[in-house]
DNA sequence: AGGGTGACCCGCT
DNA sequence: CAGCGGGCCACCC
């Protein structure tokens, strides 16, 4: 039931950030409605951690870049590229887009 | 069908 | 200010 329509949202919210911002899980969860499921929302992109989505965009509330199927590391850079700035692994809150 | 894990968050000590 | 524990949802074995 909302198990497929989860993931699908929160590759919606993860699309609408925009380039050079990033948000974190807990935004995401409740942008689609279920601000306890941010735990789920990183498990839908680690299971599905498919490139067709910018899921990179998505970092911890803390700041912190939290993880990358496809390696923290890249995704660091990839952040870096888009132009948000990455402070020992960190991204300051001005850089994180609300919905 | 049940239990355990995970890219988390919030509260208390 | 920093560290620890519990709770939440969805997916895999």
């Amino acid at each position: 039931m909302a198990t497929r329509s989860f993931t699908e949202k929160v590759y919606s919210a993860c699309a609408r950030i925009p380039k050079g911002k990033v948000s974190t899980y807990s935004r995401i969860a409740r942008a689609i409605k279920k601000p306890k499921s941010a735990r789920a929302v990183g498990n839908a992109l680690n299971k599905n951690r498919s490139k067709s989505v910018p899921c990179h965009r998505v970092i911890r509330s803390d700041g912190d870049v939290g993880g990358f199927a496809h390696g923290t590391r890249k995704k660091i850079a990839m952040l870096r590229r888009e132009g948000v700035e990455i402070k020992n692994g960190k991204a300051p809150k001005r850089f994180l887009f609300t919905f």
